[in-house]
Parts: C-alpha cells; sequence; structure tokens
DNA sequence: CTTGACAGACCAACCAGTCGGTCTCAGTGC
DNA sequence: GCACTGAGACCGACTGGTTGGTCTGTCAAG
C-alpha cells in the first residue's frame, strides 16, 4: 500500500469520526506516518482529497449496479439484486459512504457537477428497475415511481448511521430483511405467491422461527 | 421576533445550505442584523447554539410521539400516526432536521448526552409499537424488531436529503405513501384485510388511478 | 545529473471569542 | 416632575490561536 492510498485510509477513519472540518491536515499527516509534503505531494488540497474519497466510492457503486440491470432477469430479482449488492458494499465501503453522506456539503463547487452526475445515473437505475416492474404488473400499479425510489434509497442508505461490523447481525442478514420488506411493499399479491421469488422472503428461509 | 429567535432562524438556514463550519459567527451576525455583541449576549458560544437547535427538535418530535402512543389504538393505527406526525414535522422543522443529522457529529461532547437521551427514546416508542404489533398478531411475526425500526426510520428520515415544500407532492401526500409501503411490510395478511384499516392503503384512496 | 517522492519549518488568513463601551429604560429618592 | 443609578441589551474593534497551504531542501533511484 502506498502512501496515497494510506492516507486515504487514514483520512476515512478520521473523518468518519470527527467530520472533515473536525480534523486537520497535520492530523491526517500525522496519522498516516508523513508529512506535509507528502500530503501536497499526493493531493492539489485538502478539498481535493475530498472528492477523491467521493468519486471512488459512487464510481464503484454504480458499475455495480449497472452490471446487475444488464440482465434478463425479472425487475423482481433484479431489485433483489441491487439491494443486496449495496447493503453489502457497507462491508467494505462504510467510512466512504459515511463520508460522502455526511461531508457532500463541503465539496468544492469544480467538484461537485462530477459527483451528482454519477450520483444522478444511480437513481435512475432504480427507477427504471421499478417503471419496468409496474409494466411487467409485477410491482404494485398505484406506487408512485419518485418517492417509491427515494424510500428504499433512505431505508438502504440510513444503515450507514447504525450499522457495525460487529454488530448482532451480518450484513447478508440486514440485505436478507431489507429485501423483505421491500418487495412485501413493492410486489402485488399474485407475484408474491409465485414460486421463484419465494426464497427472497423472510417466513419462507430456513432460519425463521415457525410455530 | 427577538433577536435569539431570528439568530436562530438564520443559523437554520445558513447551516442547512452551507454546514455548521461552512458558517462564520460573523455571517450569522451580518445576516440577521445584528453584531458579535449581540451574538454572544444570546449563546455562550457557536457550539451552544448547535446544541439549542438540536435540543428545540428532538424535544418537539418526541413529545408528539409520546402523545400519539399514549391511546387504546391498534399498532397498526399507531404506527400510521406516529408516521404521519412525523412527516408532517418536514413541512415546518426541515431545516432544523437536516441540521440535526447533518451537524450533530459536531456537537461537543458536555451536550451530546442530551441529545442521545433523547434520541433513544424515540427509537423506544417505534419497538414498543412493533413489539405490540407482533404481539397482538397485526405485524409479521417474522420480523426483526430492531432492523424493522430502523429501515422505517431510514426511510423517512431520509426524505431531508429531497424534500422541497414546493416539490410536485404534498407533505400529506408524501406521507401517505410512506404509510402505505410501511404497513405493507409490517402487516400480516390477515390484517390487510381488515376493514378498519383499508383506508390506510394508496390502492383504496379516492385518487388512486383504477383501470 | 536529473527527477520524483517526501520532509518540515514557516506564513498569512481566518475566525471564535473578548472586552470596554453605548443606549435605553425601569426603579428610586426627593 | 426631575435627576440619578444600575442593569440588561447590544455594539464592534481587536486578539490570539489555529489551520490550510507554501517553499526550500534532502535523498535515493535511474
Amino acid at each position: 500500500m502506498d502512501l496515497k492510498d494510506r492516507i486515504i485510509e487514514t483520512s476515512l477513519t478520521l473523518f468518519e469520526q470527527h467530520g472533515f472540518h473536525g480534523v486537520t491536515v497535520n492530523q491526517i499527516v500525522s496519522e498516516s506516518g508523513t508529512s506535509k509534503g507528502g500530503f501536497y505531494h499526493h493531493f492539489q488540497s485538502k478539498d481535493e482529497l475530498l472528492f477523491v474519497i467521493h468519486d471512488y466510492f459512487i464510481s464503484y457503486v454504480l458499475t455495480k449496479a449497472k452490471e446487475t440491470i444488464e440482465t434478463n432477469d425479472h425487475p423482481t430479482e433484479k431489485m433483489q439484486k441491487i439491494i443486496k449488492s449495496f447493503v453489502k458494499v457497507f462491508d467494505i465501503y462504510k467510512p466512504h459512504i459515511s463520508v460522502f453522506y455526511q461531508e457532500s456539503i463541503y465539496l468544492k463547487p469544480q467538484y461537485v457537477d462530477a459527483i451528482k452526475e454519477k450520483r444522478q445515473s444511480y437513481k435512475a437505475v432504480l427507477f427504471d428497475v421499478i417503471r419496468e416492474g409496474i409494466e411487467k404488473r409485477e410491482f404494485r400499479s398505484e406506487l408512485p415511481v419518485e418517492i417509491t425510489v427515494m424510500s428504499i434509497l433512505g431505508m438502504v442508505n440510513w444503515s450507514y448511521k447504525w450499522y457495525k461490523k460487529d454488530g448482532e447481525k451480518t450484513i447478508e442478514e440486514i440485505a436478507d430483511i431489507y429485501v423483505d420488506l421491500i418487495l412485501h411493499s413493492l410486489l402485488t399479491e399474485q407475484t408474491k405467491k409465485d414460486a421463484r421469488f419465494k426464497e427472497y422472503f423472510l417466513e419462507n428461509h430456513l432460519t425463521a422461527s415457525k410455530k
């Protein structure tokens, strides 16, 4: 791991704990075992560092989501895969995500456009899946697409506020719960009975408690 | 409106736009038409101002939620009322909420405990409703209480990132959609058929599009 | 000898907070 | 009715510490 990465990793941890403005360049520098010179050799400014962190994460997530929808799956399957893959990102990128949602307000104007665009693309992916789901009668037709997308995003994204790696539930379990909740909201009664999607519901899991 | 309130209102707007550290006391002072002296006459420090904003909002929401559950309603009704009342808070207190979730990381240690306690109480209210719902067989028994609470909180709280007062949908409409989504995730098939709860679902609203 | 990676002393700007001062007004004594 | 006093509300020039960023070097590799 070279110096640049070490600086990023250190900053991530520090930013997550104390916020962008709660951390000085001197702290970053000393915790990553380098110097002002080392830092400014790799980054034009503290603001550029913030941008690099943002871009790194959003690019990764966006690529993953696009991969998922370029299949011939049913919308229900797509939704399940998107959610699972996104939730799993928390295990690796939680600090990135925290910084992404917590500190984006401090991104300098010159950087915001690049990030905004990718953010929009990510939302668009979800939009398309839901629209497709409604068209194909798998999802309830009375759902307003925009609000539904924002609800799903909110539910999943909020995890950054409380998810702990060594918590009671594994990331896989949490992802399964989200899938269950979301699909229960989205699917029509008809689709819920479809045997192909049975495995997505908690009540049919082997671990579920049955009376 | 006296000076103290004017300072709070101005700060709220500024903090929401630029973040706590993106706003200087001088800015606050000049935008609220006062002076350094005026500011420090009412607040011990910039940090205290942040605390006052936090406390004001969380106290309000907590009181509202406690009022709601001190009824003899069914859990389903309670859940619906809590969600509706909380979502409606966005219309009045959106800046408070934004600052609450965005800047709490910068609260000084001396203030965090007071806020944390009220935050926990709020979660506890939701916990209780869900537990009661499961006990009374209105909510699905396979739901893990903690994650479900966090999902609901996430879904609703996330609104602060995108809700605009003059947006396409009114706050009432958004609240109704949340209620529909959440109840579809929570309720048992049996309970969904209960005529008393019919009005909570979008498909039974007068405005819903029917083929 | 050149170039890229890194070191660290130094600087200028900024910003939260201070402090002596002014203005207004209610209360008090005569 | 008037002069005096003191307290609370508010003013704004000033300061001292902090912080992002610079600049001159050093050194190892090629």
